[in-house]
DNA sequence: CGCCTGACGAAAC
DNA sequence: GGTTTCGCCAGGC
């Protein structure tokens, strides 16, 4: 997919003066729970939504608090870029992350989802941004 | 206060 | 076209 919008107005919005406060985690979470079931996306997608696509990192770090926030985050629905699962390592049992995936319809074949870009959800697309 | 690390991504080789 | 390096930004030590 390419890049079609600039969703740095919207941002704007979200984030007074560009500050970086930790929002940025809820943020994160909030497009992370949007996910629909079935669908993955990547960390450079959500952190773009979010206005810091150069800061694909700090989505995928700020993961590290996923199992931590009340309401349940998908992150296994939420890979790389290469639609590698490399996040599955962080979760409880290494391998749940795929079994889910799996579960809900997405094929997994050694750590990476097979049609990837067909089970793309573009979170700045389908969130209105 | 400075250096290292990290669930990524894109450019360079 | 696959592998390696650099860049990003925030947090931990």
């Amino acid at each position: 997919m390419t890049v079609r919008k600039k969703p740095a107005e919207k941002i704007k919005t979200i984030r007074p003066s560009g500050k970086r406060e930790e929002n940025f985690f809820a943020l994160v979470f909030e497009v992370a729970r949007q996910i629909p079931k079935g669908r993955v996306t990547s960390y450079g997608a959500i952190a773009a939504c979010l206005g810091t696509k150069s800061s694909a990192r700090m989505v995928g770090w700020a993961m590290n608090g996923c199992h931590l926030v009340k309401p349940k985050v998908p992150a296994h629905r939420v890979v790389n870029r290469n639609g590698m699962l490399t996040g599955k390592h962080h979760f409880t049992p290494p391998g749940m992350m795929e079994k889910l995936l799996k579960k809900e319809g997405i094929k997994v074949k050694n750590d990476q989802v097979i049609d990837f870009d067909k089970h793309f959800w573009n979170p700045a697309e389908e969130l209105g941004l």
